[in-house]
DNA sequence: TTGCATACGGATAAATTTTTCCCCTATTGT
DNA sequence: ACAATAGGGGAAAAATTTATCCGTATGCAA
């Protein structure tokens, strides 16, 4: 995210370290950053479209932070979003046939994640390594 | 990542926003967080397994944030570290059976970066959606 | 007319991660 | 004696991301 757009004007933070574009994990890494978009990329495909049933699925994240998350996922093709002209406002996202590919894999991250949940729990908790445990 | 471990001593920072760890992609990316994480499993899937050798391979990274990222992967059993007793200091990291259970993960991610090179490149480094391309 | 819902965004603060700079041990080579 | 290699880590700054607080607007209901 070199950029960052905030309606018509650009908020002037301009990335100091230069990105890393070099290989596909940098690609992939560079769109799928950020703590809110996988799950968001989830939800949509589950059928949550609109920004504030996405709210309400993701409580833990501001509503400021879902908006420029889906703004930067829209950006980079991997959802649109359409804006019905009418009142109250109604907006709906939907993944890009781009976005749905990703899908296959954000599955398998999960999976994997369930797969191994007590694990992984017992091993992000756990205390810091010690000598006894090493 | 709760705490940190920096020899015998515990840094002092200890979150103030909790971790979400409700499901599996919140267990997954609290592992696969950090900017070099994916990088390091990948080259020491291939074999470079020195701590000096990993630091030539990802040159970008600092020295002190690339021991650090292996020391939490260390710690969520990712990869293990050998330590051999000897003069100069020799380490060599590995997978551990558990770490091996990402490598097909990890390459998917990386395929389909690769496969979507192009359009990922564009998407990154295009300027911020303004009014004509929405 | 106050309250709630929808949606968006600016400005700024806080939190978190990464980098930078300096330091340490010990061995080998010049 | 000095530099280069191997392996580390503490402290603090810088960079980046996320959160908080405030504001805009419309329409509907009590």
């Amino acid at each position: 995210m070199q950029f960052r757009t905030l309606g018509y004007f650009c908020v002037m933070y301009e990335r100091k370290i230069p990105l890393n574009l070099n290989c596909g994990l940098d690609l992939i890494g560079e769109v799928l950053y950020g703590k809110w978009k996988i799950r968001l990329l989830w939800f949509i495909n589950e059928g949550v479209l609109r920004p504030s049933e996405l709210q309400r699925k993701i409580p833990d994240a501001s509503r400021r932070v879902l908006n420029i998350q889906l703004k930067e996922l829209e950006q980079h093709e991997l959802v649109s979003k359409i804006i019905y002209p009418q009142m109250p406002p109604k907006v709906e996202y939907s993944l890009t046939d781009f976005g749905k590919t990703l899908i296959p894999i954000i599955s398998a991250l999960g999976n994997w994640g369930d797969e191994n949940e007590d694990r992984l729990r017992k091993a992000i908790l756990k205390q810091p390594l010690s000598d006894n445990d090493e």
